[in-house]
DNA sequence: CTGAAAGCGCTAACAT
DNA sequence: ATGTTAGCGCTTTCAG
């Protein structure tokens, strides 16, 4: 069923059950109610290549998620994706997945530029200084970027959570309960949201009195053997930290992980919090949590995001947000230990 | 820079340059190699929305992905979409993701034919007798079954691994450590693969004249918390299992949970073999693995996935494939423990 | 308020 | 081997 055949046997023209089924206001009110009973009846369904063809909107957007062949996609983006992609149907939208090897990715942005496969683009995990976004705006494909460019002077709209103050706020929480010797287990901070989570560690500490000590605080990537190492070295040095922060849950677990294999209590011997979008285990993996965590509802954030960036190829001014984490209770956190004389 | 503007730069027809550029055989090879270095000098990019139009083939491959509120995207399903994803771009196929709430599914895959927006699907986890393998035959879209439908009568290509096979290996495994006490730990039924992990299960038990007991064998929704209580009730049991299998390493890591919080030790006092696709854990979770697994590379099937459906649509002849796990010896098993007179 | 006509940029019969 | 001519199915001026 083509709008012409509809419009032949509606006796009308395809411009009118056009525009009728487009919500152009300048149809009569009485036509426009038989069209849309007929488009239901036959089951009429605009082409949608005819109809880009003709706008020179793709209706599409993109998401180019660069493939390493070491590591897995991160859960959290694919329930970043679901979020905004429900989004994006539900305007009309459709979503374009273009995983390609992490050394085509600009390449990627160009085609799809050029072929106008998108109308616009969601940005992941920027890096500092991140060359997508002065590529995007020379491509002129309007996008949005979940997470913080801090760095860029004409920053564009985004979408963050607010990880210094998070990370203050749990380390704040932590010095509370008596702990004085403290480790931050972080992302790699070539990744913005990394930076901020060290400098409200620090802060936090530094508003106490107290010293942050630069072997206490490592950047790497969040994998569990990594934090599993990391955490046994830490507690075979000399008055090990009695509080550990983590960026995220996967090294949590590398790090309760080592706490047990030292002989240790989680939560006794060792507290421990983690950062946690929201996350693939807080939310499957025991109830109460076994770790204090801080969560940002990481599906909501790509609806979010869905919607700000429609909002901006439509047009209307969008202003960038910045999300706060909840602070979760769990099983992981406890009164810092009374010293036992070596 | 269009078609028509670049053919008239060079003297030619539209036709012409798009034959070339298409790489049909009756162009003068002088001709083509003229308009192949003017394309590339011009940076000419066939807009894919005419090319759509025109050819009636909308060059996208559909992933319908249903949502529930209570439940993460599967890590599985991302590691797949990647694998799928690289094949499609580089033959120059999009991939359309469509998240969507699970009662909106049919109505997507409808929508999808309707505006005739993908050329072809993948059917992510098959239940049984599932409709939308009829579906789509009525809707004319070409697609591949990641999974198998065992119980369709013209059954549909798909690609799958030997689970039956697979878990029937390492039950034998077990047994020939020892173990006599057995509990399966499964994902649901209703989902094919499950039975016939369960069928591995029992035949391996059978052939070496042990009874499968039916209060042993549990499928349920695979998250920690579920497993977790699972085993802890079967541990309190008299003559608790001293081997578990399991059907992901979400519901290993509850099973390994509870085996500790029950005061006793994984590989010694318990055995657990744990299916695992490749795997969102196993990959990052330890080295060696923290649990003995039956591993199958999920990222490669998604891949090749991809590539039978792409021949799938261009009408070459597909077999149905089936894929045998990876089986690796972990941390998480041992020989039965001495019977302890209670 | 409705319709005629001209594309959008490409492909594909059908000539030549 | 190349060009002419019609579309693909829709939107969008422009006229009425």
């Amino acid at each position: 069923m083509t709008l012409k055949e509809l419009a032949d046997r509606l006796g009308l023209s395809p411009t009118t059950v056009s525009r009728a089924l487009n919500g152009y206001p300048e149809v009569n009110a009485e036509t426009r109610a038989r069209i849309e009973i007929a488009a239901r009846d036959y089951g009429y369904r605009a082409n949608t290549m005819a109809r880009k063809l003709a706008t020179g909107r793709s209706m599409a957007i993109g998401h180019v998620i660069p493939l390493s062949n070491h590591q897995m996609i991160n859960p959290i983006f694919a329930e970043f994706m679901a979020g905004a992609s429900e989004i994006y149907s539900s305007e009309g939208y459709e979503t374009l997945l273009a995983a390609v090897p992490a050394a085509n990715e600009v390449q990627t942005y160009r085609e799809l530029a050029r072929r106008r496969s998108v109308d616009g683009l969601i940005v992941h995990a920027p890096r500092l200084n991140d060359p997508r976004v002065d590529l995007l705006r020379e491509l002129e494909l309007p996008f949005v970027v979940h997470g913080r460019s801090v760095d860029i002077e004409d920053r564009p709209v985004f979408l963050d959570t607010n990880n210094r103050r998070s990370f203050e706020q749990a380390t704040t929480y932590l010095i509370e309960l008596g702990h004085t010797r403290f480790a931050l287990l972080n992302g790699m901070e070539t990744i913005s949201f990394a930076r901020r989570r060290r400098r409200g560690f620090e802060q936090a500490l530094q508003n106490n009195g107290l010293r942050s000590d630069a072997s206490r605080m490592v950047d790497m990537e969040m994998t569990e053997t990594n934090a599993y190492d990391v955490t046994m070295k830490w507690l075979n040095e000399p008055k090990p930290p009695t509080a550990i922060l983590t960026s995220s849950t996967i090294s949590a677990l590398g790090v309760a992980r080592a706490i047990r294999d030292a002989g240790l209590q989680i939560g006794d011997d060792v507290s421990l919090i983690t950062h946690d979008d929201d996350l693939s285990f807080m939310r499957n993996v025991g109830d109460p949590p076994p770790f204090t965590a801080l969560q940002s509802p990481i599906r909501d954030a790509g609806a979010k995001c869905a919607r700000m960036l429609i909002d901006h190829i439509a047009g209307k001014k969008v202003s960038s947000e910045i999300w706060k984490c909840e602070f979760i209770e769990g099983r992981s956190t406890g009164p810092a230990p009374k010293e036992t004389p070596a």
